[in-house]
This record gives structure tokens, sequence and C-alpha cells, in this order.
RNA sequence: GGAGUACGCCGGGUGACCGGGGCGCCAUAAAACGGCGCUCAGGAAAGUCCGGGCUUCAUAGGGCAGGGUGCAGGAUAACGUCCUGUCGAGGUGACUCGAAGGAAAGUGCCACAGAAACAUACCGCCUCAGAAGUAUUGCAAAGUGGUUUGGGGGCCCCGGCGGCUUUGCCGCUGGGGGGCGUGCAGGCGCGAAGCGCCGUAACGCCUUUAAAAGAAACGGGGUCCCCAAAAUGCAUUUGCAUUUUGGGGUAAGGGUGAAAUCGUGAGGUAAGAGCUCACGGAGCGCUGCGGUGACGCGGGCUCGGGUAAACCCCACCUGAAGCAAGACCGCUCGAACGAACGGAUGGCCCGUCCAACGAGCAACGUCGCACCGAGGCGCUCGGCAACGCGCGCCCCAGAGAGAUGGUCAUCGCCCACGUAGGUGGGUACAGAAUCCGGCUUACAGGCGUACUCCGCUG
RNA sequence: GCGCCCGUAGCGUAGCUGGAUAACGCACAGCCCUCCGAAGGCUGGGAUCGGGGGUUCGAAUCCCUCCGGGCGCG
């Protein structure tokens, strides 16, 4: 089982933009909010826009966040959370992906 | 061996770790969590250019309008798709390409040039009639006056440059070759018309070299004279003899144009003409034979443009909207018994039909929709083929803002470096959303079959 | 899912219907004017008419196809 569950409403993306705390790495823009209850799943949200690349570039980039935040949020701190891809991103590399990610939840 | 043509196919493999969607079964009171099994993108899923299935509009009928298609026959659920042929074009060839009905229904358009662009005669040729007529007419040449243009020279004015004896004076202010273009006249050719060729003066542009000079300036205007040319006027001299007007015939020749009455040769004629003949070409809503047909072969007849991706005519097809189509599961209120009105109806009309409904609230559910289907694979048979009949086997993605994967290793392939071991880099185009059949477009690299041309060898 | 529009010089637009000169404004360059600049005046250059193919004697215009950009409806 996937340990976070997929944030779904407009309403939603809309409110983490504006109310969450956000930090941004060479190639992602990160909101978060504060943490939930710890007895559910955190909740998250992934923005690949158009302007990134096709819908197989857009793909692959969403499937790699996916794989990194199923193995970062192993510790099941319960947060509500948006990653959004910045024009650039396609073109790092895994590796590079994750260390951003995992540090910039470690700051945050 | 090289170059090609057609058809068909593939479009990464393996392993390890981690992680998802759907369905079924187990477990559980049920759900969640969990366990097991099966399954999970493409040849284009793309563009949305066509066609259909399906659903609703009560029915989907006729006409007009609009839209589409356009050689023939066939295939198909259907098509603008496919197959096999016909004709035309291209290629040495295998083969490829073609919006390929009608200009003999009507309308429009065909710039410029040209006499004329669809019904016509500018010149020329022929014929008929009239007029002038043997020089008081016409043409040509020579002479001459004025005008205009160009060139050369003299004088003057205004600038510029240099020198000197500096209120001024003197001198100078530009010569030639080559190439290209425009090209008055003139010459030559075609009897003429017009056109072509040669080409002087002059003008414009480009370029080069040399001379002269200590160096520089590298101008403009007025007037007079001389020379050349042009068109025109005048009268004189010389030479020659036909000239002119109108009607008609003629599409052979000239020239324009993208396109000009079939091309070449001969006969024929007053001159000419497919008027006739030979060879060749084109057309026919004429005909015989062959073919289902497009069409082909032969005979006969005729030789007056183009454009329909201009309007149009002919033949055939076409009701509209689209899975956010739509169906089902509630509650409340209102209208309503009769059809005029009205509505179904969509661009219009006719025809046909209607006793149905409208509003609000709640829910955002279930179905459509995850598939036994114009389904896939294999074989037999029929057909040249597209394709079809039959038999056997298989069940083969799917929705919630959206799963179909992420990382690493290794093999394969490609590129670069290197003798090599090897090292480094790369591995295309591209992601289903109601489902099928096509078309078009994108694409690293590779495979198979058949055939063509060229070269070499036997 | 359905429907529609646009692409012409560096920029903004005409021309397209109805086929035959690619035009205008700003910008750019040179000259004039001015002590200098702006404004103004004169002159000039600059266009694969989005790409390809076709019809035609002839295509920016007509037809087909592709590319890019934008808008509307549910």
């Amino acid at each position: 089982m996937r340990r976070f569950a997929a944030l779904s409403r407009q309403a939603d993306f809309a409110r983490l933009r504006r109310h969450g705390r956000r930090s941004s790495t060479k190639h992602l823009v990160i909101y978060r909010s504060d943490s939930l209850p710890s007895d559910s799943r955190a909740l998250v949200g992934i923005t690949v826009s158009k302007s990134i690349g096709k819908a197989v570039t857009r793909n692959k980039l969403r499937r790699r966040l996916t794989a990194i935040l199923d193995e970062t949020l192993a510790h099941g701190i319960a947060m509500r959370l948006l990653v959004i891809a910045r024009p650039d991103a396609a073109l790092a590399a895994f590796g590079d992906l994750r260390a951003e990610l995992t540090s910039a939840l470690r700051a945050a």
C-alpha cells in the first residue's frame, strides 16, 4: 500500500498554494501544511504543467516523483503536501530529484 | 557486388529490489487491512480529415436549399477507404502517380500585346466597279529658306583653382582606349506591312592604362558663326509611269500572344482554302465486332480556342445532435380534459403525429462502460485480389483527476576514440478515456519474400 | 466532444470575396533644417505573403495537406 493518498479537489490545491509553507529547490516547488493527526495518512498532490513537455515526459516525471515520495514518506509524518515541477525538472537526474525532495522535507 | 521497386513484419531482451490499477476466489458478521490467481498501453494510442455501430429527438416520408462524391467493375456495416482493370502522365525497367463526368444547355472571364481572344481582315494576294491620267498628276532624287536637336569654335557674364609686379592682371577649369545598355538617321534581308541583323552621332553606366602638368580646380549660362541630322514648308530642275476610292473573295505568308481555324509535301485555283491526294494527328450524343463495363480494334464522317480546384448542368449519397449522448432509482408544488392556440421540427415548405407536461428541492448514486464483439489467432475452401463461407482454439487494458511503473545491473544495437582488450556517450516517434473501419502526419534502427536495372565472374 | 478565426517588411495592419501593381503607418538608413537635439521636410533600403503540393498562360488570392497561434459553446 502507498504511504499517502492523493489530493483531488481543486479547492485543496488552491488552499495549499495560498496558506501552505513554501520552499523551493532548483527543480521543484513544495507547499506543505501543518501535521495532521497521526492516525491519518499524508495527502499529496503533484502538479506537472503542460509547459514541461508532451504527455510522455510529463508521465515519466510524475511517476518518478511518486516513487520518491513513496520512499521518503515511510516515516509516517502525516501532512498535506503539494509538489510542483519547474520547467527543467524533466532533464534532472533521479538522484538529484531525490536529494532535493528529501532535504526540503527535512528542512520543513 | 552496386543501385532500386513492391508487399509484409518487428520496433529492445534478461535479472534483482521497491511499488500500483482492474477482476475473481479465500479470510472476516461486513468493510478496511491481508493472502492467492489472472491481467494491464501503440503502430501510430497523435492530428481529428472521413465513414459506421450505439443513444436520444413520437415517425424519419416527399420537395427545395445546403453539403459531399465524381473513369469502370467489385469488396465492405459504411466510406472521400481498399482491390482488380481502363485511359493519361512519368520511369531503361520492376513499378509509381492522377479531384480522371459534361465546354455539342446557358452565363461569365481570358490582363498586356495583337487587326482579331470567338467570331474577327492590319498588311499582303485576287477580282469587280468608279475617278484622275502621259504630265497642270503621282513617286523618287537633287537644290534652298526657316524651326528643332546635337557637336565644335569665337566673344561676354557668374563661379572655382593656380601664379604674379595683388583695389587688379594672366593662365587654366581636361584628352584618350575598352565593355555593356538605350539607340534619331542610315545600310542590308524578306516586293509591302511589320520584323530581324549591322550600326554612325549622341546619352547613361562600368572599367583600365598612359600622357601632360610643380600642383590644384575637374563648372554653369547667354549670344554669334560653322558642321551634321530630323520632320515639315516653298518653289525650281532632273528621272520614272501609273496612281487612287469603294464593294467582294481569300486564313497560304508576316508579326503579337500562354493560346490564332490540324502539320508537312504535292496537285489545284482569279487568288486561295482539307478543295483534292499521300503520310501523320485530333474529334464524333455515327457504325460493326470484342468486353459486365470503363474502353479497345476496324470502318465511316468531320477538322471553329481555353477555363467547371468560375457560376453551372448531370448522376449518386446525405434528417439532426452527440457517451458531458442518454436510461433508471425520489419528494413537493403548479398546469391540465378541449382543441383553436401550441408543440414535436433541426435552414424552409408540405405531409405526419401529440394528450404528453413544467418548476423547485434532495442525491452526484447505478447503468451506458470495460464488453461474445463488423473480436483475435490458425487451418481448409472460393476468388487474380480486396475479401468471404466453414472449422478449431482463445477471452485479451480500463477509470475516481486518471493504474498500466521507479531504480540498479547486464546483454543486444548505434556513434566517437583506439591496432586490440577497452573507455565514454546514446538507444526513435510517442501515452488509451464510448467503441470500431480507414486516411494523413511523426519515427533511431532492423528483418523477411518477390521482382527490376547495371557491372563482374563462370 | 463540437464549432470558428488568424498567420503578409523589425512591429501593427490593407490587398484575398471578384486571379495579372505586393500598399500604408510606426520603426531603420542617408541628406536638409538647428548652436545641439526633438519635431518637421526630402530620399532610400528592407517581403520564402507560415511550409509543401496541385489547378491555371498566370496564385498572397482558388483547392488539398501539414505546422504554429488564438477564441467560443456544453
